[in-house]
DNA sequence: GCAAAAGTTTCACTAACGGACAACATTCAC
DNA sequence: GTGAATGTTGTCCGTTAGTGAAACTTTTGC
């Protein structure tokens, strides 16, 4: 594990992704692309500051698995983003149509 | 057909959902629910003024299926929601991740 | 440089699901 | 009522999302 002058995961946060409440901080947001999905779960575990084998762990699924969809390897299915998402992430997906 | 006092499309559009340009008439957004999704794109459709059929038929699939997702009998894949949003209803899909 | 942690890739496997097709039901105009 | 248009439902099948474990590579701290 990485040891460095930071000790909180909040200290964590904060310096990479700005003070809570800012949109920058806590809203992640991609017009869709297959393989964009990969990269908005990517900076969403590390905004939250989780290993793949963390996160794998909350959503109860495998690290390789968590590698495979940042990777875009695998299309996620929408139920199991909704998964990831909640229970790994403590976050909430939201989908918009703009006609 | 149903017949009415309404002759074009955009009148039909304008009277059930306002002006274009307004976020009623544009934009339609849900957090993410599988029970949701079927009623965004029934809403969405309607807005567009399209049957089941010209929408599957812009999408290349069939309205058996678009009827099923309407009604949430099936989970659309994310790849299949995204030609749906825009080949058929000519809109663009985004995802938002809420930490 | 070394070791440990983190991430990637491969392989084998399969239950579950997406999506097609055709038949059926409903709604609507007249 | 009747017929045409629109929407729903049952059945079926090929594809694939997801598992699990292991081997491998990259990054990191010291």
């Amino acid at each position: 594990m990485k040891k460095s002058n930071i000790t909180t995961l909040e200290q964590f946060k904060e310096k990479n992704y700005g003070k809570r409440g800012t949109k920058q901080r806590d809203e992640l947001e991609t017009g869709y692309e297959n393989f964009k999905i990969g990269a908005l779960i990517h900076e969403a575990r590390l905004k939250k500051g989780l290993t793949q084998e963390q996160l794998a762990e909350k959503v109860g699924t495998t690290k390789s698995y968590i590698s495979k969809i940042e990777n875009n390897i695998k299309e996620v299915r929408l139920s199991t983003l909704q998964k990831i998402v909640e229970l790994g992430l403590e976050g909430h997906l939201q989908l918009k149509i703009q006609l």
